[in-house]
This record gives C-alpha cells, sequence and structure tokens, in this order.
DNA sequence: AGCACGCCGACT
DNA sequence: GTCGGCGTGCTC
C-alpha cells in the first residue's frame, strides 16, 4: 500500500500538490512536517498539509517526495486550519504564510553552488568560447559561486538560461545542498505546574462580566476596551494574570516594536513565563525564543503581528493593543490585517480577542457597542492646558511662545512641535500665472533648499538648480512656504540661537533616530520638531508644551477615514505631554478650529465618534456599508492597468450594478519599482461581499503572480 | 515564484 | 542567422 501526500510550497499559489511517499519515507512524513520535493525543473521545500492512503487515479504523474527534513509535526492541524481560513480570507497564498511560520533556528534552504567541470576547464584556456559565457567561466576559474552573485556580476537579467545551457555542455557542474543547521536540541515538553486555584476576577459593568464569563469558559468571542490607557492597563493585567493561572496561553500584540516599551513595565512584574516576538530579535535570541514558545513553558508572549503565526499551543487570549493602528494592516509579503488573523485564531482555537485603544476605530466601535461587547473604561481628564492660535508659525514663535519658551529653556522643560508636512522647507511657484516647479519624473512638487538654491525630489532624490524665470510666462519666480519641519527647524534656531534644535522624522535611519531618541531622553535636547512617525519614538509624558501646527491639514486627505485618522494622531500625541497642570498643548490653525481637532485636543472620543457616525451615516461609508478596498500591483504601470481593466470588466459582468469608485494610481507608486493600483466597491448587503469575495479569489487565483490585495471596510 | 516555450526585434 | 527580452501557461 503505497502513502500519498499533499504538499504546499511556500510559493503565491493557491493549490496544493501530490506526491508519493517512497516505502522508507512512510511514517516519517507527518501532517504539519516539510518534505523536499521535485516541482517542475525545480527541487523545493514543502509542507504536508495531508497524508492519505487511498490511491488516486490522477490524470498527471505523480512523483515521489525526494527527503523528510522533520522527525515531528512544526504545525498542528488547528494551526493548518488557520493558516487556510487566513488565506481565504486575505485572498494571500497559504504557503507564503507557512514560511512566515518557519521555525528559525531551522530555516532550510536548498543552495546552489556553480563550478566548474575538467571540460570547462579546457574550453576556457582554449578560449573558444566568446562573449559572456567566456566571462562566466573565467570567474568561475579558481572558486565556486552562486548563480545569484554571477548574475550580478555579469549584469545579466536570465542567468538560468546560460547556466542550462552549460551544464548540457558538461562545462559546469552545478551542486546544490540543503542547509541543515545544527540538529535541534529535543526540548523537553513542560507540564507548567498549577500553582494554586486562578482568582477568578469581578466585572464590573455587564459586558466586563460577559468577557470574565467567556475567558472562563473558554469561549471564543471578541471585545473591545476602550478609555484611557492606565485603566485599560489594569483591566488586561488582571485578564492576563487570569488567563496564565489557568494554564492558558496569552499572546500581546503591539503594532510597533516601539510600543512594546509600554508593555514593559508589565512584563518586567510578571512571574509567569514570558517572550518577546518580533522582527528585530538576534538570530540566537529568536531561537531561543522559539524553543521556550513551542515548548509549553511561555505563558505570554509580547510581539509584533508577526507573532500571531507562532505555532504555539491554542492561545486561550489575544491582546490587540491600539487596535486602531494601520500598522496592524501588513502591506509586503502576504497581505493580512492581524486583526482580522487574530479573530480567525481566536475561533478556531476557542479564545478570547480583546481589542483595545482610546481611540478605537469608528467602525469597530460601533459594531460591539451594537453587540454589547463594548467595555468602555472611561477618560480619564486631561490636566494639561488647550489653547488655539491662529496667528501664522513664525509669529506664533517670535511673539507668543517666546517668552513661554524662553522661561521653559531656562528650566529642565521640553518641547515637542508636531508638523504634519515632512522636511522640506519650501517650494518654487510663479506668482502671476501659478507654475510651481516639478520633478519630472513624479511630478511632485520640487522642494527649494534655501541655502544653496537647490530643487529637490523628497521622492526620487533627484536634484536640480533653481530657475529664475517662470518657463510659461517668464516672470520671476517666487519661493513658496510649506510649514514643514525644516521650516520650523529655522523658524525656532532664529528665534533661540543658542538652542540646539532636533528634527524628527521619517528617513533618517536607524542610528540617527536612536541617537535623537537619547538626545532627548536624557534631557539634552529641549526643542524637538517631528512628524507623526516620531511619536513611536518617544517617551510618554515627556513633553511640558506641545505645539501642534495646522493639524486640521490631515483632514483634506482624500480618504473615507481622514477624520479618524487625524483623531487618533493626535491622540497619540498628546501621550508625550507631562501630565501636570503646567503643561501646555497649543494648536495652530489657519480658519477657524475644527469641531474635530477640539474634540482630539481634549481626548473626547465619545463626542467625536458620535458627530462621526452621523457623518458616515449621510454619506452612507462603514460602517453603514461596506467597502472592498483592492489592491492590483504588478511589474509595470502598462500591466498593473491592463489588470486593472480585467477585473474591471468581469465586475461589471458579474456585479452590473456595483458602485465602483476609482480605479486610481496611489501615490506611493511615484517612488516604487513597483506600479500600483487601487480602487474601492461598495456594497450593500453581506450577501454580496462574500459573492465578491468568491469573484476576486478566482479572479486572483487564475493569475496569481500579479499582486492582488483586498482590505475590507465595514 | 521560476521554468519552458514561443514570438519578435536587433545585433555579433 | 541567433541572442536575449518578454508574454503565457504550468508546476503533482
Amino acid at each position: 500500500m503505497a502513502n500519498y501526500c499533499e504538499v504546499i510550497f511556500p510559493l503565491p499559489l493557491f493549490q496544493t500538490f501530490l506526491y508519493r511517499l517512497p516505502e522508507e519515507m512512510t511514517g516519517k512524513a507527518w501532517v504539519g512536517s516539510r518534505v523536499v520535493a521535485p516541482l517542475g525543473q525545480r527541487k523545493l521545500i514543502g509542507y504536508v498539509l495531508e497524508i492519505k492512503n487511498d490511491r488516486p487515479e490522477p490524470g498527471f504523474r505523480v512523483k515521489e517526495i525526494i527527503d523528510c527534513l522533520d522527525d515531528k509535526p512544526i504545525w498542528s492541524e488547528s494551526f493548518i486550519k488557520f493558516i487556510l481560513a487566513l488565506s481565504d480570507f486575505s485572498l494571500s497564498p497559504p504557503g507564503l504564510f507557512m514560511r512566515l511560520s518557519e521555525p528559525p533556528s531551522r530555516k532550510q534552504k536548498l543552495e546552489l553552488k556553480v563550478r566548474l567541470t575538467e571540460k570547462g576547464q579546457q574550453a576556457l584556456t582554449s578560449g573558444k568560447l566568446k562573449g559572456r559565457k567566456q566571462d562566466l567561466l573565467s570567474l568561475l576559474a579558481d572558486r565556486q559561486l552562486s548563480p545569484l552573485y554571477l548574475k550580478r556580476k555579469l549584469g545579466i537579467k536570465e542567468i538560468n538560461p546560460y547556466l542550462k545551457s552549460l551544464e548540457e555542455n558538461g562545462f559546469i557542474e552545478i551542486k546544490e545542498r540543503v542547509w541543515k543547521s545544527r540538529v535541534e536540541k529535543n526540548v523537553q515538553k513542560a507540564n507548567p505546574r498549577q500553582l494554586s486555584l486562578p482568582v477568578r476576577p469581578e466585572g464590573e459593568s455587564e459586558a466586563e462580566k460577559k468577557m470574565l464569563e467567556k475567558l472562563v469558559r473558554r469561549e471564543n468571542d471578541s471585545f473591545l476596551l476602550s478609555g484611557s490607557q492606565k485603566k485599560r492597563q489594569k483591566l488586561l493585567a488582571k485578564l492576563i494574570d487570569f488567563a496564565c493561572q489557568d494554564n492558558g496561553l496569552v499572546l500581546v500584540l503591539v503594532p510597533e516594536i516601539q510600543r512594546l516599551e509600554k508593555w514593559r513595565k508589565f512584563s518586567d512584574s510578571l512571574t509567569s513565563p514570558h517572550i518577546l516576538w518580533h522582527s528585530q530579535l538576534t538570530e540566537k535570541e529568536k531561537s531561543e525564543n522559539w524553543a521556550l514558545a513551542v515548548s509549553g513553558e511561555v505563558r505570554v508572549v509580547f510581539g509584533t503581528r508577526s507573532a500571531l503565526f507562532l505555532p504555539v499551543e491554542p492561545l486561550s487570549l489575544i491582546i490587540i493593543d491600539e487596535e486602531q493602528d494601520d500598522l496592524y494592516y501588513q502591506t509586503e509579503g502576504p497581505v493580512f490585517d492581524a486583526r482580522a488573523a487574530a479573530e480567525i485564531r481566536a475561533k478556531i482555537d476557542n479564545s478570547l480577542v480583546i481589542f483595545s485603544s482610546g481611540c478605537p476605530g469608528i467602525s469597530r466601535y460601533y459594531h460591539h457597542r451594537e453587540k454589547g461587547t463594548l467595555i468602555n473604561l472611561g477618560e480619564e481628564k486631561p490636566s494639561y492646558n488647550l489653547s488655539f492660535s491662529r496667528m501664522g508659525i513664525g509669529q506664533v514663535i517670535k511673539k507668543e511662545l517666546k517668552e513661554d519658551l524662553g522661561r521653559q529653556l531656562a528650566t529642565e522643560s521640553q518641547s515637542f512641535f508636531f508638523v504634519n508636512r515632512k522636511g522640506y522647507a519650501g517650494y518654487l511657484f510663479c506668482p502671476s500665472c501659478g507654475f510651481v516647479a516639478r520633478c519630472q519624473k513624479c511630478r511632485i512638487a520640487l522642494s527649494l533648499k534655501k541655502k544653496n538654491g537647490e530643487l529637490t525630489c523628497g521622492y526620487c532624490g533627484e536634484i536640480s538648480q533653481a530657475l529664475e524665470q517662470c518657463p510659461v510666462c517668464g516672470k520671476k519666480l517666487r519661493p513658496g512656504r510649506i510649514r514643514g519641519s525644516q521650516y520650523l527647524k529655522e523658524q525656532l534656531s532664529e528665534t533661540f540661537p543658542e538652542q540646539a534644535v532636533e528634527v524628527l522624522e521619517e528617513g533618517l535611519g536607524d542610528t540617527r533616530i536612536r541617537q535623537i531618541a537619547r538626545k532627548v531622553r536624557s534631557g539634552k535636547t529641549k526643542l524637538l520638531v517631528g512628524t507623526e512617525y516620531a511619536i513611536d519614538h518617544l517617551p510618554e509624558g515627556l513633553f511640558s508644551l506641545v505645539v501642534l501646527i495646522n493639524p486640521e491639514n490631515s483632514l483634506n486627505l482624500p480618504d473615507f477615514r481622514a477624520s479618524e485618522r487625524t483623531f487618533a494622531t493626535i491622540y497619540k500625541l498628546l501621550e508625550l505631554v507631562k501630565n501636570d497642570t503646567g503643561s501646555k498643548v497649543v494648536a495652530v490653525v489657519t480658519g477657524p478650529e475644527p469641531e474635530v481637532i477640539r474634540q482630539a485636543l481634549s481626548r473626547n472620543y465619545e463626542i467625536f465618534f458620535e458627530q462621526e457616525i452621523d457623518y458616515r451615516n449621510l454619506l452612507n461609508y462603514p460602517p453603514f456599508s461596506c467597502l472592498v478596498e483592492v489592491n492590483l500591483k504588478a511589474g509595470s504601470l502598462r500591466n498593473s492597468a491592463r489588470r486593472s481593466r480585467q477585473l474591471l470588466e468581469k465586475l461589471r459582468a458579474d456585479f452590473p450594478a456595483l458602485e465602483i469608485i476609482g480605479p486610481r494610481i496611489t501615490r506611493q507608486m511615484w517612488r516604487r519599482e513597483k506600479k500600483e493600483i487601487k480602487l474601492f466597491l461598495r456594497l450593500i448587503s453581506q450577501e454580496q461581499l462574500a459573492e465578491l469575495l468568491v469573484l476576486l479569489k478566482e479572479f486572483r487565483q487564475k493569475r496569481p503572480s500579479p499582486h492582488l490585495a483586498v482590505r475590507i471596510w465595514k
């Protein structure tokens, strides 16, 4: 009786492949273990999803498995179920998720080395070969090299046809070997001892009682926790403690590595074994933590979205901190939303998901309120002093705040200036015809460096000399001002020449960012300018003055979530303010101060929510309709465009009444190699969504390599 | 994804 | 002529 198995590969494919297990390997391959198998001309590492004994009668030749790599399964059946369900929901290939989930210490690769044969040696010395083939052989004269190195060295787009023909002629030899790092130590499965009976925490509100009930009974559900950070963390600590004592495994997710700091104090005080899991751990830390996690000893994992792929025993509790953060949506590699993934995993493991945020997403807040699973712990009244200013920024600094700042600089106090425009100082425009100097390639306004009169493109980095006259009407060009971080820095430096002003924003490089963060922490830097990016990299409660420069700007972004996002940014920003009555928050606005800004500054989520939900209702946005965001990405704009046309055709044929918004080219496409096209589909009913997802899935599976990702807003 | 196969323009 | 770039279809 032969044995067969279904294998999936870490490729952008949705199908599995059937293989025969050679006799000596029957009983050595497991569901959830890895094998080496031939696929086309290649040999690849694949993951066994199913083992079956029935004799298949397929219309193709069944090949044999070459090797088994694991002596026990890595993934449990329920974990595989999770991966498949996630793939189904996100339309990303399951094999790519499996790859994210491979053990770090045993990351195995098939490595190729190219070597010259004797015949090749002769051919090289005889000099019969010409051109690139000769070049290739001479590179190999005294050493073995990898195909990738050869490809780069020779500057050829496709190296394999070369190698194939040379190998056929017998000039070279291609050797492969599996990289097997040290044999995995057999980690003892720890059987955690229950020290005492878990003390069941008491709930206060109805929803809180319901949540605790579910946790005790280990039932699946999801809850939303809102209110002040302090109150939320206190309740969460209680829950984690309970789950640990009850032998459960807890996963605490944060949107970004920096945010783990917020849990530091708690994790340090935790008596149960716990680990960190994120992409910036060293290889050593990764393998150590992995071993600990799968051993069953660990009770709590603190990590970023990648921690969801640790193949650990059933989770009893998943906490999603700062649930509104967009970083939970992964756009690179297999696309997925960690929040949705957590819910999928929780359903399979029968665990509880708790979303936590001071400013939750509007839709989530709405749905949980309707469902009765909202736990609002209440906001604490901020103690800082809030004011608005309608002067220009220069004026604000030089007049309104000068005295304040001067006084602060004399003490230990620090100030933070928040801008939502990145680094560039100004642009060049024609006052009479409105011409703006733009980058030829990117069509984005070039930024003008004041010092040397150079124009640079903020996206592609191209530098050119500033023009004197307008190329359209010949009038003299004038510099215009975008009140960006650099402009602000100049203004501050002019007013306080003896003070060092630092700018913290995206794209400075890790070392520079750490350096600035250190200077700020130590109190050396008293005046700091920063964008949204800076917020995550600064400690809480540090600044006694925070100035927001035109925070209303981001309300005008072409996004139905513009208000929600602006609110969340300001909310997060305010965590940097020192909590004492002497602290000041000043918002510089150009027009009348918008309500959203006022509510965000006074941390009034509920009032903001009520207004926002009315607006969503009026304009038929989520949660009152369902928006499906579709992203298409191919190697070139032409290809993306063709793909989008195909999709539109299919959509119009199958869903004639569907409202299609777009397609449009995304902003990022100007700087990325891959060209991206985005469109939105508005749906009214849930049934329609299911049907649409089936269509999109089919569309994607038929041609899986051009990227297609969906994001559902409902 | 990567590989074969087939088509097509452009060079030794 | 054939080399190499590119689109299409397939991989158990």
